[in-house]
DNA sequence: ACCACACTAGACTGATTAGTCGGTTAGTCG
DNA sequence: CGACTAACCGACTAATCAGTCTAGTGTGGT
């Protein structure tokens, strides 16, 4: 593994054990094995380092989802009906999972430090476009009515915020993700906060199926 | 206003502005107007500055959950049925997002710093004892079969990340909670992703499974 | 008038830390 | 080989910042 590497990794799991603030640069080097002038060889400043791993982390993260939707959209080419929807959801919702049960130390970084002030909006801004996929996905969902009303970045929020807290809640009680019931609740839960409020799903003594349009 | 609030306000701001570390004391201290052995004759440490603001905002927020939560039981004394849970639960969402409108300021911070590292455990759990009656809540809710049988811990989470998700995204359209009608569908997208997974509502990618278990 | 005390002030200091610099090593290519 | 370059090293420095110290100040009690 390259020292490059190799000092990202000692940084991030010092980073998510002490923060940004409490933890040096001299201790990252020391942690990596090198000198803190191999440590600023690679990486110009510290804000540099942290910018670098977070785009590192992030990539990653949204490369994976995007291969996600891209897989189901070839494997179903006219991609507009209600099963396409549903199923690159659960593809993208069943990814991210896997994905934060695999890198624990790179999901817990992104929960703590994606709101923090020291990665900076343009870092930021280099990372958001994968968004845009998942958003279309929502606004074809509505335009399907399988999706409630709510502005689509609203949707996408609150979709995202729970595959966050589902997959923190994972971490800490792995045994569960084994059995196939809970992940179906869990599936459910983050599916029908997105459900538009019909009479059907209000009062479970109805028995019709929803078959809008 | 005393000078202790003058600084913890001026700290908040420059908190949620720049993050901790960003922030020296000289800048808190100058930005309140106050020199800077006034700031650590109120705290002795810059750390117990930022805990102090923080049990300061915490406490405030929790106070006026568990408030709801008790009027509510109050005024309703039988409270094991189902209509009791259901006006707790909509009462707590609706202080929760009324207070982040309120306090823009303090929910940020919350929302920045409460996984920071910079918040000590001891801190923390000065705080905590709040969510035992959220969590009691849900399991009375469970044990009525209105809740999904997810552990209630996970519950609890869920249904505070929605708000949290929620508030934020109030928070930046203000003027989309004027609406009556989006209030109710906020609402029920919280409320949907707790209820338990009834044929009615159930997705169709997991019907092919065996449910068994 | 006088004291006691909580509060205020800001110059100062010791410790820490991001980042530098001059020099060494290891790899590459003609 | 020899010349060039990128990677590496760690002692050093300039700057910053948390926290101290000493010296007031205003207020209320007696």
């Amino acid at each position: 593994m390259s020292k490059r590497d190799t000092i990202l990794e000692a940084a991030l799991e010092l980073f998510i054990k002490q923060g940004f603030e409490k933890t040096p640069t001299s201790a990252i080097s020391k942690a990596a094995g090198v000198a803190t002038g191999t440590l600023f060889h690679h990486f110009k400043t510290k804000e540099e380092l942290i910018s670098a791993l977070y785009l590192d982390i992030k990539l990653n993260l949204q490369e994976l989802l995007i291969t996600a939707i891209n897989d189901e959209t070839l494997a179903n080419p006219q991609n507009m009906n209600k099963r396409f929807i549903e199923n690159t959801f659960h593809k993208v919702w069943l990814s991210m999972i896997s994905w934060a049960l695999a890198n624990p130390c790179k999901f817990k970084f992104l929960i703590q430090f994606s709101d923090s002030a020291h990665i900076n909006t343009e870092t930021r801004e280099r990372v958001e476009y994968a968004f845009s996929e998942w958003t279309t996905l929502f606004e074809k969902g509505q335009t399907l009515g399988i999706y409630s009303s709510m502005p689509s970045d609203l949707l996408v929020s609150i979709a995202t915020n729970h595959m966050f807290t589902s997959c923190e809640y994972l971490i800490n009680n792995p045994q569960l993700w084994k059995s196939e019931s809970f992940q179906q609740a869990l599936f459910h839960s983050c599916l029908s906060q997105l459900t538009p409020n019909t009479p059907n799903n209000q009062n479970p003594i109805s028995t019709n199926k929803q078959e809008a349009k």
